[in-house]
RNA sequence: GCGAUUGUGGCGAAGUGGUUAACGCAUCGGAUUGUGGUUCCGACAUUCGUGGGUUCGAUUCCCAUCAGUCGCCCCA
């Protein structure tokens, strides 16, 4: 029997990778816009990055990570996220020493995480991502925002929702997670066996639980927000300022507190409303992670960032029946009669390409019917017919495949006459 | 990890316990000699995800397994 892929894996195949392609282009561009360059970390990394970084009770740790030894028993595992790694080579490559501050990477490239496959969900899967290291400026979350923003509106999408909350720094978080300890412990039973995990550990993520939502003491919680101290209420009012500044909608959800442990102050996502988009609706995530340079055992460096999915991003595309611009034509298609034709249209082909055009031929000793069907398949502007007649005459048959209408080129000049014609 | 649902030619899809498994699209060939996108004719599955069982006989019934899709949890 045929191999497979493996499960939550896909091939992008022709007709398809268009798309990516134009995403990949565009995001370069507003990066560059926005001045963030690009770095490329390792697929793999150990797996003691992502323990720290991540945080050992994220479910990204605990229950979705590629990991596996190597042969020299060294445990390895492929990136389930990208700001691990992006911060580990900041500290690594020490360029909180560099000219040039803040740091302003951007990546772009394949994660992995053990799931089951469903609608915007994969074991492999493709992030954009972007980062800015070493400054606590609010002003550079507002320009994190504003350039994931001005990517989506860019493409095209115009069913967006900005989520923002702060989770405050360690101060606030600290106080506000003995406020909710005291709030949920005398009654923790009540609540889902996940929920009774999280108290100690985590008590924050019990407000993310969907299952006990409804519970009364979900609602009547303390909300990070009434814990947040001077500075981080300050810090938290400045980015919602600036995100007003630019004209750039949001709603504050005290309730937003993201998967992963590193996140303080400023937490964001950005949610699809389309239609048909399915059960997924987070596009993008991103947070302030100051504390996370140190936890990998760096000096400390704060910084803010995020990232989204491409496969995402074209599902929402497609719910907002979204059209790209992909062009998909070739310039010239050549149509050989005879086998001294088509040994000559060998070189011929070469000299088109050679002069920047895009052109191809048959290769299956089609019949010419078949070979004109093939040119209108490919969707070429024109084709240049060869046959035994031409050959003789030293003359090439050229025909718009627009209008239809026939012109007879002598056959050393073609190129000239094709540059000419084509407006080239 | 749990639940639902599906698995027939390159693609979409009908169907039955029993001789040759509809149809549509695509592809290829043809409709008086070398010209596409329309029309007409013809060709194209020893085979119904895989393995096992029931049966005289299974693509159709049962079991297992694998895979796809969707949902829960959580996320991008």
């Amino acid at each position: 029997m045929a191999i497979h892929i493996p499960r939550g894996t896909q091939d992008i195949l022709p007709g398809e990778v268009e798309k990516w392609q134009l995403i990949e282009q565009k995001a370069k561009e507003i990066c560059d816009r926005f001045q963030y360059q690009e770095i490329r970390t390792p697929i793999f990394e150990h797996t003691e990055l992502f323990l720290r970084g991540v945080g050992d009770t994220t479910d990204v740790v605990q229950k979705e990570m590629y990991t596996f030894e190597d042969r020299g028993e060294r445990s390895l595992t492929l990136r389930p996220e990208g700001t691990a790694a992006v911060v580990r080579s900041y500290v690594e490559n020490k360029m909180f020493g560099y000219a040039n501050q803040p740091i302003k990477l951007y990546y772009m490239g394949p994660m992995f995480r053990y799931e089951r496959p469903q609608a915007g969900r994969f074991r492999q899967f493709v992030q954009f991502g972007v980062e800015a290291i070493g400054s606590s400026d609010p002003a550079i979350d507002a320009e994190v925002i504003a350039l994931a923003m001005t990517f989506y509106k860019e493409m095209g999408l115009k069913k967006l929702k900005l989520v923002i909350n702060s989770l405050g720094d360690k101060e606030s978080r600290g106080a506000h997670r003995d406020a909710l300890i005291a709030h949920f412990k005398p009654r923790i039973g009540e609540f889902c066996s996940d929920c009774q995990n999280r108290l100690e550990k985590n008590p924050m993520r019990i407000l993310d639980c969907k299952k006990d939502r409804e519970h009364e003491l979900m609602k009547s919680a303390p909300s990070i927000l009434d814990y947040l101290n001077e500075e981080s209420k300050t810090y938290f009012e400045k980015v919602q300022r600036y995100l007003q500044d630019l004209d750039i909608e949001f709603v504050v959800d005290p309730n937003l507190v993201r998967g992963l442990d590193y996140y303080t102050h400023t937490a964001f996502e950005i949610m699809s409303d389309a239609e048909g988009f399915g059960a997924i609706t987070t596009l993008c995530g991103g947070g302030r992670y100051n504390g996370l340079t140190e936890d990998i055992g760096g000096p400390e460096a704060p910084g803010i960032g995020f990232a989204f999915s491409i496969e995402r991003l074209i599902a929402a595309l497609s719910a907002e029946k979204v059209e790209l611009d992909l062009k998909n034509s070739i310039d010239c298609y050549l149509v050989a009669l005879g086998d001294e034709a088509k040994d000559y249209t060998v070189g011929l082909l070469q000299k088109l390409r050679n002069a920047g055009f895009s052109a191809d031929r048959d290769y299956l000793d089609r019949k010419i019917k078949a070979q004109f069907k093939a040119a209108d398949r490919v969707n070429a502007k024109y084709v240049a017919v060869l046959g035994e007649d031409e050959l003789k005459e030293n003359k090439i048959n050229l025909k718009s495949m627009d209008t239809g209408e026939q012109t007879e080129i002598n056959l050393d000049s073609f190129i000239e006459k094709f540059i000419e014609l084509s407006g080239k």
